[in-house]
DNA sequence: CTGTTAGCGCCTTCAT
DNA sequence: ATGAAGGCGCTAACAG
């Protein structure tokens, strides 16, 4: 068993309540007592019991992250992100997945509510939203990559998914592209909803024709999407993945069917993962702060909590992208513009 | 406020002892006030304080996760399997990262404590485990990929890593490959030794002489590593990474030395990650049922929590890992079998 | 069957 | 400056 604060009471004779305000500092204690009891805490290793503070209303020190999933390198940046600066604030973290749809969402935010001092969700489904926003859960919250809503009581954290992929696709046109497809993401995807929006910009802002096929956000969506592209007459000489797994799917099919990347087509995806500058050939993409992002989500709802009465509004911050540029794209051939 | 069992209690008009009966099934109840109950259950969306729960000793319904660190495709495929199975068996994940030295890992640990009833620990790193066996925090531990210890009073839920590496340096040797190097993983990692001690073993009972390179386990050290490779004369006609990730960074350090893979060089990797078949060339790798194993470790100790005070034995299971041939190796060229 | 009571470990008035 | 007592939300004996 471990120790209790009794136990240390008795071990430095002096009451609970002299134990629980050296420890807390709430009012002054004698030296001698004090050092008493410090001695008996360190002979004790002796630590409060969580459960027991949180009963009494105080912090549990944990944050509660919601996520779609945990699968993959999004994912795992993001996690990183968050879970080095919660333990910058010496916090925790309570991890929860798999919340694509409303009903899931609202259990798991039940289950975390009592148990964490604040939520960080990462739901870029419309529909988990207005979920969200159901869950009175009185913590306060912080979403990433989503869909902003004034209503929302809670401060949001995006990137620039819109501009990105517009310059991106503004990149492509500069280098001479003219025939430019586009993979789509998840269609419920609020995220995926702003990047085909950017890409459809660039293209009509140049005059250009949008061609777009359905895929979504992992490898095999982008390999299979592969067929669509390869059997277009004339074929593009260049294409953007939804996001950088698309891509990585993209060009794997490409590999296999024998067509030469970027010799023959130029491929993008998004995200700027970190296996983006390993592939072969290394990825051109747009490069998203994820674990920044994180962060600054984290050291939000922590001083949120630390936050008095104090009404400071909501934020929505959208951190900028940035187009980095490799080795699977390159300038289109002249002969290749019919 | 959310509402209490009081709150339940009065608005059902009983007491809260009918309520808690009724919601724990611990003794009979009269129907008519079962359902008043259950009604201002459902009306006042009541669910009982975690905290009081846990305060009394109950369960708190929490799995704490003790990794090195989060990021990376390996981490991630683990996180995912621990949390599939977690929400299967009506649990939660705490999730703590970046304890690689064993001070880290005690606080981690106490943290922890308390708020969890059972522990999952990844600790690669010997060291990490003499600090595993000193937390006698009271709750069921399984260790993952460890060194095993039958001093450890948990389970170990570990994977062939010498016999994954032993067999892929069979298959490249009945390709007729002779030269063949490995690029070793971090020193101190437990996996990490004994996957080099399935290549030497292999080798040497080809009787073949073993080429080591330093390296480690990520993409930065893989790319290092190529150098080293490309520097020797005669040069290896394969060469192993010590993961997967090692293997990419290989390939694309050669792919910028104009090598071709694996028309000049097989390379393989160790994991068999997800991205590894999409890569180019498709990657041969040592396949680890890495969601499954977590998802073990998970059902383990949850049946630990629940089992009473029946002493059944701790356990050591070795998942077995399969070879994966896929495109980055081909039989060795005769002629280059000098 | 059902209501009352005693804690679980801790912080916080309230007295002293 | 310090000890005693109340109570956070809940379950588990106790009485009826």
């Amino acid at each position: 068993m471990t120790a209790t604060i009794h136990d240390v009471a008795r071990r430095a004779g002096v009451s609970i309540s002299t134990v629980s305000r050296v420890l807390n500092g709430s009012s002054p204690v004698n030296d001698d007592k004090r050092a008493l009891v410090l001695e008996a805490v360190k002979a004790l290793d002796y630590a409060p019991n969580p459960a027991a503070l949180s009963l009494l209303g105080k912090r549990t020190g944990g944050i509660g992250v919601l996520l779609p999933f945990v699968t993959g390198e999004f994912f795992s940046e993001l996690l990183s992100g968050l879970d080095e600066a919660a333990q910058d604030a010496g916090r925790f973290l309570v991890v929860s997945t798999s919340h694509c749809r409303t009903e899931e969402f609202r259990r798991a935010a039940r289950a975390l509510d009592k148990r964490v001092d604040a939520l960080i969700v990462a739901a870029p489904e419309t529909e988990s939203i207005s979920a969200a926003s159901i869950l009175s859960t009185g913590v306060p919250v912080a979403f990433l990559n989503t869909r902003p809503d004034d209503a929302l009581e809670a401060d949001v954290f995006n990137f620039d998914n819109y501009g990105g992929v517009r310059d991106l696709t503004g990149h492509l046109q500069n280098e001479g592209h003219r025939r430019i497809a586009y993979v789509r993401g998840p269609a419920e995807a609020w995220d995926a909803q702003e990047r085909v929006r950017g890409y459809r910009d660039a293209m009509d802002h140049a005059d250009l024709e949008a061609t777009e096929i359905d895929g979504g956000y992992s490898r095999e969506a982008g390999h299979a999407a592969a067929a669509h592209l390869l059997a277009m007459s004339p074929r593009p000489t260049a294409v953007i993945g939804a996001n950088d797994y698309c891509a990585l799917g993209l060009m794997s099919a490409l590999h296999q069917a024998n067509v030469a990347v970027p010799g023959e087509i130029s491929v993008c995806g998004f995200d700027g993962l970190p296996s983006t500058g390993y592939t072969v050939p290394a990825l051109t993409t747009v490069h998203v702060p994820i674990r920044e992002i994180g962060a600054r989500a984290v050291r939000r709802v922590v001083s949120r909590i630390n936050e008095r009465a104090d009404p400071e509004p909501y934020r929505h911050e959208v951190a900028p992208v940035t187009v980095v540029v490799r080795d699977s794209t390159t300038p289109a051939d002249a002969e290749a513009l019919t």
